[in-house]
DNA sequence: TTAATTTATTATAAATTTATAATATATCAA
DNA sequence: TTGATATATTATAAATTTATAATAAATTAA
């Protein structure tokens, strides 16, 4: 039904959508900021947690979310787990809003 | 208060913050299909509602949005208004977009 | 084995955003 | 003046997102 729904859309009013929702993921200041870090290179979640402003809870949370939608990938190492970018779409608009913004 | 709070935070949360907020704007699909119309060129109210899946009033809405954030600007031309985009690095931002996504 | 450390999960309260309906205002044409 | 058209405003219901607290699971060190 829902998919139905997407078929029936231009392919203009399509790319908004993927677009916008994938925005959305970088429309939270803690987010945009994990994924910035990331840009540098890995991070385990306790350098990350150490470098933005939110729970341990959270931070876990809001992690998901950005593996979730496949922007960054997991690896484990002893207790450790490691985070790094792993679509080179959301690395390139990264860079871009660095260029444009900062 | 918040401004005190605002001018506590580090140089790199203060930029996670500014351009999360506006990211937001760009994360709601038919907001970010007018930005895309609009780095078209200028457009009206009246031609825009017929390129997006809006009401009337809900369109209003969104432009007022837009407008207050400073990404548009206005041009009254008898009973029709004209928008256009108002931020360049906005403009920017969606050919990045575009580059990259689509 | 026990305790400490690192990360994830679940439930949920609080805040924010989105969408709808109703109404208002301004401009133009007849 | 009246009616039609274009746009804005206000109130608010509904949906989504964000944040917090509590707890669990996995790994390592002692």
């Amino acid at each position: 039904m829902s998919t139905a729904k997407k078929l029936e859309l231009s392919p203009i009013q399509n790319n908004a959508l993927r677009v916008s929702h994938l925005l959305r993921q970088l429309s939270h200041p803690q987010r945009l900021l994990i994924l910035c870090l990331l840009s540098g290179g890995e991070a385990s979640v306790h350098e990350i947690l150490e470098r933005t402003e939110l729970s341990q809870s959270h931070l876990s949370q809001e992690i998901n979310k950005l593996k979730a939608e496949g922007f960054i990938s997991s690896r484990k190492e002893g207790r450790l787990i490691y985070y790094k970018l792993h679509d080179q779409r959301i690395k390139k608009l990264i860079q871009s809003l660095q260029k444009i913004f900062c």
